[in-house]
Order: structure tokens, then sequence, then C-alpha cells
RNA sequence: GCGCCCAUAGCUCAGUUGGAUAGAGCGUUGGCCUCCGAAGCCAAAGGUCAGAGGUUCGAAUCCUCUUGGGCGCGCCA
């Protein structure tokens, strides 16, 4: 209908510039947007004030000029020239109907456009490092990422979801560190456990289970000077635990720690995204960059740009060629890459593959690190504006009204599977895609496990199965259950059904512009005023009435409406439910 | 100190390429089940869109400044 109309105007826009009313050079680009009050009408355009200064007559003798130019259409019932200069159109009541039949011929595919063209999107989420299990900060990461996916899928995009590993350097050799002297003290060695390693449950989970794989294999003997330094509580002395590790275990031994550690949280994260409803076309690990060469590459790669330099012995990369505040070191006096080194090589890595957009999901805290990321891939040719970052603020858990403190370092969190434990994945996704990426999340778990009218998951659900209640009855009633394809529309008209339909006939809208700016919590807003027109629609009227071609009508009606409801739920990854 | 994000009803938040009288949920108050699911509906009350300038037919939205919060600024990741 909106499309019609569209072509209604354009052709008419076109015809005045043909009659010199508007300047040749006219752009003719309509849009209508659903007005929010309902006299001024059912759809508004503001072409006649977007183009009143080219045309070079006032808003509203354009507008007047426009709607004496448009043919006549059934679909039209009344034109007016209101305010400033809008043009608000009232559709015929009939034609609003139509929806319903174009939902239910494309099912679940209504909703879907193409908006993307097939262009093939990159998103990278979650990438959380593989030392302990994912809290509750990454689970928001991975909702909004994944429904990112859906969400852009449905827009005609190619969508290819990736998890960025980082399995090497020195946050891995303090997880084999910490599972080692777990595994000693479960062998019973009677040692400190240092406060700046990893201090989890988990870890001792993970080094009983390489005692019962691999027995006594890695007891080895302690020393003195590094038993005390198990006590000392800073970075220099977990440096020194970490060689003097190394060298006892030798690489063997050493990489078989690491590896069990290593498969064993990956796995466990890799299980936890699956149950939560979020899975990945790829997981790339960056020590597969390393051992490929990419990396060695990429810093020649850099070198060879000419944006780079050595000072004081290491690698300089001046980033401040590309706007960032300062110039990075990419190789350490030492000899060995910083951590910046294998991210550049994996996002020229990405850019090799050809995507035409990569969206990075990262924490907020990441966020003083983009600048140098897009500088490098700058300084290697490419075009950063492909490159595409939303972060992610942290949740805040309430329960009880309190804060939920947490703490990475000591061990102390919410993981992501407790809370899907308690609230459930429904809960968890709707709750952690309702809001904005950058805005902070108050994320109230009481709130969130209510079975009550409080709770605004149940709310869209409940919508759901209601509808799905009213056919149960039917068939009860021996009623024909079975929406006709035939119904007859034309019977409807009552306020609440065109409220609803016009609700109906939005959603491709929210769609596209949910996908044109990445922000899917639109479509939660958007299912809370659907479920809210079902509900008031159910209220004021009765479904199953004896008339049979109206109650037909409405059946129509109330299934194209569970359809949207099912396919809006499904964009953001919550189940539809038929009875609760 | 510099940079990025943010500030909308008592609380939590929508409001997107600048549109008409700024919306929703919760909370408060008052109504609605002999009737398809009351996990629902209806109504009322609640606002200097942090503040001050500017841009224009028109600003919560764009620009500048001020105030008040969050984060970042390492040869850590």
């Amino acid at each position: 209908m909106k499309d019609t109309l569209h072509g209604i105007f354009a052709d008419t826009l076109n015809r005045l510039r043909d009659q010199g009313v508007l300047p040749a050079n006219t752009t003719i680009d309509v849009r209508f947007e659903q007005p929010r009050q309902k006299d001024h009408g059912d759809l508004a355009t503001n072409v006649a004030l977007t183009l009143a200064k080219s045309a070079g007559m006032p808003p509203r003798e354009l507008a007047h000029s426009i709607t004496e130019a448009l043919p006549d259409t059934p679909l039209i019932r009344k034109v007016e020239i209101a305010g400033p200069g809008f043009i608000n159109i009232f559709v015929a009541p009939a034609a609003q109907f139509d929806v319903v039949k174009r939902i239910r011929r494309e099912g679940e595919h209504y909703g879907r456009c193409g908006l993307g063209e097939g262009r093939r999107v990159l998103i990278e989420f979650v990438s959380a490092n593989p030392t302990g299990p994912l809290h509750v900060g990454h689970g928001r990461g991975a909702a909004y990422g994944d429904t990112l996916g859906r969400v852009l899928t449905a827009a005609g995009y190619d969508v290819e979801r990736e998890y960025y590993v980082n399995d090497s350097g020195r946050q891995m050799d303090i997880l084999a560190l910490s599972i080692w002297l777990r595994y000693l003290q479960a062998c019973g060695q009677s040692l400190a456990f240092p406060n700046l390693a990893y201090q989890g449950d988990y870890i001792k989970q993970i080094a009983a289970q390489l005692r019962q794989s691999d027995g006594d294999a890695f007891i080895r003997t302690l020393d003195e000077t590094h038993l005390k330094q198990l006590g000392a509580d800073n970075e220099t002395s977990l440096d020194a635990l970490i060689k003097w590790m190394r060298d006892l275990l030798g690489n063997a031994d050493y990489q078989t720690v690491l590896g069990t550690g290593r498969s064993r949280l990956l796995d466990d994260i890799r299980s936890d995204l699956e149950e939560f409803g979020v899975s990945f076309d790829r997981w790339l690990s960056e020590q597969s960059l390393r051992d490929s060469g990419a990396l060695e590459r990429t810093i020649k790669r850099l070198q060879q740009s000419g944006h780079t330099y050595e000072k004081d012995g290491a690698l300089w990369f001046r980033s401040s060629d590309f706007g960032d505040e300062k110039d990075r070191v990419v190789v350490r006096e030492s000899g060995m890459p910083t951590y910046f080194a294998p991210d550049i090589a994996y996002h020229l890595n990405k850019f090799d593959r050809g995507y035409d957009l990569m969206i990075d999901v990262l924490g907020a805290d990441h966020h003083g690190y983009i600048p140098r990321v897009k500088a490098s891939v700058q300084a290697c040719g490419y075009e950063s504006s492909r490159l595409h970052v939303k972060f992610v603020q942290f949740a805040v858990l309430y329960r009880g009204g309190k804060k939920i403190s947490m703490s990475t370092r000591r061990g102390e969190f919410v993981t992501l599977r407790e809370l899907r434990e308690e609230v459930g994945a429904d809960a968890a996704r709707f709750f952690y895609v309702q809001r904005k990426p950058d805005q902070h999340l108050d994320f109230d778990l009481d709130l969130a496990k209510s079975q009550s009218n409080d709770n605004p998951v149940y709310y869209v659900q409940y919508a759901h199965a209601r509808i799905c209640s009213v056919f149960e009855q039917a068939r009860d009633r021996g009623m024909e259950a079975r929406v006709p394809d035939d119904a007859a529309l034309e019977v409807l008209g009552e306020e609440h059904e065109l409220d609803l339909a016009k609700l109906l006939t939005r959603y491709p809208d929210v769609v596209a512009n949910a996908a044109r700016n990445f922000d899917p919590h639109q479509i939660v807003y958007y299912l809370r005023e659907l479920a809210n027109g079902l509900h008031t629609y159910y209220n004021a009227h009765r479904f199953l009435e004896s008339n049979i071609e109206r109650r037909n009508a409405r059946l129509a009606l109330i299934d194209a409406t569970r359809q949207v409801l099912f396919n809006g739920l499904s964009m953001i990854g919550v189940s539809s439910p038929s009875s609760m």
C-alpha cells in the first residue's frame, strides 16, 4: 500500500517537474510516516516542505499544487493540507487490511527486505578470552551481536558471525599457571595461590580433570625462592612464576596443561552460547594467526606502508598519521609483538576476506582502542569506513533493589549460565536487547523472573499465546478454525481493527530501520506496541462470534498478528509459546 | 589535563537521516471478568527534554559553551 502510494506521489511530482512547477534538477524523494495523531491522517508526507525552497514557492501553496495534481485512486479516501504544509492522507479502510493477506501469504518472510542487497557482513562479537566462563557482561554482547545478525539477515544482508579467540599471550600463560598450581594442590602439595592468578572454582575443576586424565605427569619439585613468590602480589613475580613453570614442565607438558584449559573453557563457552541461542559461523584463533605467519607478514606489511619507525629499540606504528592521538608500539624492545600486533593482523585478515561491511561488537572500555585499529587498516590501504564498531556497556544486576557488585579479577561475578538458569534464556535475551547497547543497563533480576504483568517478556508472549488460545477455543467449539484465504476482510473496520492493521503495516519499516541503524532494540519496542494493540482489541471485541463472515475476518486479522509477533520474537531470539 | 559516550515524567527508558500538541512501562489514584486466557484492558495525575546561546518555516534531535555522570589515555590485554 505504501509502495503504491509512493509510486503515485513520485509520478505526480515528476509530472509537476515536467510542467515546470518544480525545477528540472529536483530530486524526487517522497517519504511517508504514520502521524502520531489520528486527525492527521493515516500517512503523511512533508515533501511540500522539503521542496518548497527549490520550487521557490510557499510550502502550503506547493502542497496545494501537489494534491491538485494527484490522480483519483480507490486507495485514498481523503487528502488534507495541514500545518506548515504537510500533506495528510486518509487511506480507504478496505486498503488498510490488505496487509493481512500479505502477511498470511509471506508468513515467516514478512518483514524481510532487500536493504542489504546481498552485501556481505561480518559481525564479530563476544570474543571473550578463554580464561573463564562468560559473565553477564558478555551475555549482553552475545544477545546484541546475535540479534543484530538476525536483523541484518532479514534486511537482506549476507551475514557471518565470528568469535575471535584470544588464545595466546600472557593471559594464557596465567591460565596455565593457575591450572597447574591448582593441580599441584590437588596432588597434595601445600602451596599458596597467587592473588593475580585466576581465582574461580572452574580452575580447580580443570585441574581435577587433568589429574584424572594424566595422573601425576605434571608434578614437579618446588624450590624455596619460587614458593615465596607465590605469596608476592605483583606482576613481576607472576612472570617469574610463569617462566619457572615453563622451564619445569617443558614445552610438551606445558602445552598439554594450557591446551586442556583452553579447550575445556572454549567448550564451556560454546555450549553456553548455544543454549543462549547464539552460534557462530567461525571461531578464529589468535594463535592460528601466529602459526600461519600472518602476524609476521602483517608487521612487514605495516613497515612497507612507510608508517612505522624504530625508537628505543622498538617498532612503532605512526598511527598519529591517521588521527590517533599518539603513535603505538607494535614490536617491543624485547622483540615480542604487543597485543596490538595480532589485532592488526586479524583486522587485515577480515579486510582481505572481502566483506562489504565489518562490525566489531566490543566492551565499552575498548573505545580508546579503535582509532589505532582503523589507522592500521588505512595504512595498509583499506577503507576503514567499512569497519563499524558498536560498544556495549556493561550490565549492572539488581536483586531486591540492590546492586550486585562484581569483580572479574577476584572471580566474583555472575556468569551468563547462572543468569540463564535464574531467569531463563527468553527473559535474559529480551532484557538485554531492550536497551540500546551504548546505554548502561540496569538488569532487574526479580523483574525478569517475575511471572507477572510487570514483566515485558510475558506481556508480548502472552499476546501470542492468547491468539493461539482463541483458535484452540474455536476448535473446541467445533468452529472452522482454519482461516479461509478468501476471508472477507472488508467487513472489518472497527477502530481497534484499523489500529492493529496499521501496526502490522509498520513492521517491515521497523526491521529496516533497526538494520539501518544497527539498533535491534527497536524490534522490542515495536513488539510491545503490537502486543498492546492485540490486547486492546481483545478486550474490546469478541472474535468467536456467530456471524461467520466477520468471525473469519477477525480470525484472519489476529492470525496475521500472531505471525508478526512470532516473526518479531524470533528476530530477538525469544520463543513464542502457544500456551503459558 | 586531553579524547569518546551520555543527560527526556518520581524510577527505568523510547523518541534515527530536523517535523505538527514529546511517548511507553513501572510506581500512584480510580474503574472493567454471568462473556474467546485479568500474565489483560480503560481512565486520571505526572515535563523548563540538565542549563545558556546559535542555525531555520520548524530543534529533544544539528553547532558552540557551561554544569553534572560514565569510560579511556602502558613496550598491560
